[in-house]
DNA sequence: CCGAATATACGACTATTTTCGTATGACCAA
DNA sequence: TTGGTCATACGAAAATAGTCGTATATTCGG
């Protein structure tokens, strides 16, 4: 039975559950360096708050060694799935297409000609 | 010149700000009847939040009468892009085809052929 | 062996958000 | 006019999130 994680990661929780899926896993050292690249804040923040995930079950832990190794414990395309599901409900009135339409259209993230192909792949397999 | 509000809303204060957004105007009262459909919440609560809505400026009210009017100061399609934006950079990379996919694969918000032939519609002119 | 560097643990302080009790005044029907 | 209902105002508790100081342990170079 896989963990039935249904909670809501908060915004610091999120910057880090970020790039524990990007890097697969790290030492809290390499989260919070990789955190100080865009934002301020100390170390001992960074560790407690990797802690209370921990806790939380959001991530996991190897303790075996004196520095201890983390990895995300939930799954980024769930958790994005989640948190996009209740974005339509709370901001899109349960609409996905009014969604989609403001994000395609979004100029200060702009699509290429590659990703708007994958869009219409998926489009044509919705359509039928 | 149009305010300027870069303000977050709470998650309260989204669900505030959709009924106002779908009704135009509205009293304290009918938003928490709204309100109650879905949550339980004290009256004076959703009050509350509606008067430091007020404050902050996310709502205007008018107050010329005992029961007061309110209605939305911000505008909905730029909250949205808003928080769209930030939810793209937070949780895909920066990527909105990701989140466009995602959305349109969310299995809970069934998109309707009418709908996705509005999004054919955008994709075809993105496309040029 | 000693001290600097580095790790985790943990408690507590701050800020923000949400919730509600209570006070007070207006309105209205009998 | 008087009591019940409904409105706003306001203060403050409760819940949540984020921050950091300090204690303590481990490691390692010299």
């Amino acid at each position: 039975m896989s963990a039935p994680k249904l909670l809501k990661p908060t915004e610091s929780e999120l910057e880090i559950l970020q790039i524990l899926w990007e890097k697969g896993i790290a030492t809290v050292r390499e989260v919070h360096e990789e955190l100080a690249k865009t934002k301020e804040a100390g170390y001992t923040t960074t560790l407690k708050l990797m802690q209370i995930m921990n806790e939380k079950g959001i991530v996991k832990r190897d303790d075996s060694m004196r520095t201890h190794v983390y990895q995300a414990a939930v799954n980024k395309e769930k958790t994005q799935k989640h948190l996009l599901g209740k974005m339509i409900d709370n901001l899109f009135g349960g609409s996905p297409t009014q969604l989609v339409i403001q994000a395609l259209g979004d100029e200060s993230h702009k699509a290429s000609k590659e990703e708007l192909e994958k869009i219409q792949a998926l489009l044509d397999s919705l359509k039928k």
